[in-house]
RNA sequence: GUGGUUGUAGCUCAGCUGGUUAGAGUAUCGGUUUGUGGUACCGAGUGUCGCGGGUUCGAAUCCCGUCUUCCACCCCA
């Protein structure tokens, strides 16, 4: 049998797994700083959880769970003969896993309310399941490392996370990062402005486009979901957005004047940028984009999409948004959250297209004993105690070598992992030690020994 | 889910329009030298040419199906 893994999945080598730890630690050490907790949450959870929280196509991109045991007995007859999968499938399975972070932690905060003190800040690092079809940057497993704020409605709220993702982009020495802005109110006042409010998600998803096919590309789309001319005409300016955030923000205030709640989206986005722009950010740009339409099921009030440095090919490596009702369908009313997102995959992806990984020193022993005299092994291995006592990486070559080339063998597992120092002997106590590097080879005691490799 | 693309030794790949026992580099293993290593040299093998069908006197090379890879769409981190 050849040995394969399922498809979009990765196996990760000492060297991934040390570079995919370092941005895990960068971005969990900047959550704990804006004073985010940890929770977990299991990889699986009931399916009535998760169904219908991602629209059609989310529902279609769940992995589900089948039942154990004989499933197909509860499932019926009728159905399976139709092939009726949709239907089937609800009845021979009732676990899936999970699709992203976001609704878990609604679970989460629904079933755990009282035990909660709100607002409640968590962060939450883990993967999550997709039945994508994998492509660049896509997987259908992959890190999702989430921090949200329920219970506050304080627009302070969306401004930290600006701050949080300037930090974590700053440390990781993404120069250059985009944080992208919008804001669902204003989207829904262009869609009243121009009579198509009940086509708000058609306008909206050909309005992301823009850059992608152009203005000519998203006028075809919006006449052919039935926007009408007029309609079209009215957000003409959308098409042609440039200028500074403030710019955009007045222009948005023109279009909108007869929407209440267009009128009170570009206000709080207008709070959003002022106070971004009085404190500051490092070495990333903030920047109001109403193409922006993502996630658009159930946010509310702002969106977020980071793009990364310009020049490199890659999706979001981050989204996230203001939500006031999310816990709503697990019977919470009236709880608003906002949350952030960091793609952990993707941003390794840039990372390493950038080349901005510093050469991360994989876990290894300073100092390895050679084995070739089976009578030491005992003083060998009472030094190796000691050293590891006293805090020096130390390690045993487990086999003796009989033979001229199995000796030839210990010295290439040196070399190859790089060892810094070999105990090549040991007689009447007197250590022989060398260091590989500049070949030098001194005798001691156990007790220099220590005090040497112990630096 | 739609369209395209890829699949040859452990790894990276070559193999022209079908033609004799399928190659290279690297890694692996054995040997010589070094003889407490990293070098050099010699030698070996590794392959169901993704899998299953078909066309043909003959296919890694053409056709169909399937899986896998990567890419675009959809959607998304």
């Amino acid at each position: 049998m050849k040995p394969s893994i399922p498809k979009g999945t990765r196996d990760f080598s000492p060297t991934e797994v040390a570079n995919r730890t370092y941005i895990i630690n960068t971005i969990k050490s900047a959550f704990e700083t804006f004073g985010f907790a940890p929770i977990e949450t299991p990889s699986f959870e009931n399916s009535s959880t998760l169904m219908g929280k991602y629209g059609e196509e989310g529902d279609r991109l769940i992995f589900k769970i089948l039942n154990s045991g004989d499933f197909l007995k509860k499932a019926e007859d009728k159905l399976l003969s139709e092939k009726n999968s949709l239907k089937v499938t609800s009845q021979i399975s009732e676990k899936a896993l999970r699709y992203d972070l976001t609704v878990p932690f609604a679970r989460y905060v629904v079933q755990h309310q009282n035990e909660i003190t709100f607002p409640f800040k968590r962060y939450q690092i883990q993967p999550v399941w997709r039945a994508d079809r994998p492509q660049k940057g896509r997987f259908r497993e992959f890190f999702q490392c989430d921090a949200d704020v329920v219970g506050s409605k304080s627009l302070c709220q969306e401004v930290e996370f600006i701050q949080l993702y300037d930090a974590v982009f700053t440390k990781l020495g993404l120069a250059g990062t985009t944080i992208k802005i919008n804001n669902r109110k204003i989207l829904s006042g262009i869609a009243e402005v121009i009579g198509a409010s009940d086509k708000l998600i058609d306008f909206t998803v050909a309005l992301d486009k823009l850059d992608k096919i152009g203005k000519d590309g998203v006028v075809k789309e919006m006449l052919s979901k039935e926007i009408t001319e007029e309609a079209i005409e009215k957000v003409q300016p959308l098409f042609d957005f440039t200028g500074s955030n403030l710019d955009k923000l007045s222009s948005l205030e023109n279009m909108l004047s007869t929407s209440e709640e267009g009128k009170k989206g570009v206000e709080e986005l207008r709070f959003v940028i002022n106070t971004i722009e009085e404190l500051g950010l490092e070495t990333t740009n903030l920047e109001v984009d109403v193409t922006l339409a993502r996630g658009l099921n159930y946010y509310t009030g702002a969106i977020f999409e980071v793009a990364a440095p310009e020049g490199v090919k890659m999706g979001s490596i981050g989204g996230g948004g203001r939500y006031d009702d999310l816990t709503g369908i697990f019977g919470l009313k009236d709880v608003s959250g906002v949350g952030v997102s960091f793609g952990l995959d993707r941003i390794y992806l840039v990372l390493e297209e950038l080349n901005l990984f510093k050469t991360v020193e994989l876990p290894k022993p300073k100092v390895v004993f050679l084995n070739f005299d089976a009578n030491t092994d005992i003083i060998k291995l009472k030094a190796i105690k000691e050293l590891r006592e006293n805090g020096v990486k130390s390690e045993f070559y487990p086999d003796l070598a009989e033979s001229n080339k199995a000796q030839k063998r210990q010295w290439k597992y040196i070399t190859n992992r790089a060892i810094e120092f070999v105990v090549s002997k040991v007689e009447n106590d007197v250590f022989t030690l060398k260091n590989m590097s500049s070949g030098e080879q001194t005798n001691c005691t156990l007790v220099d020994l220590i005090n040497t490799l112990k630096v």
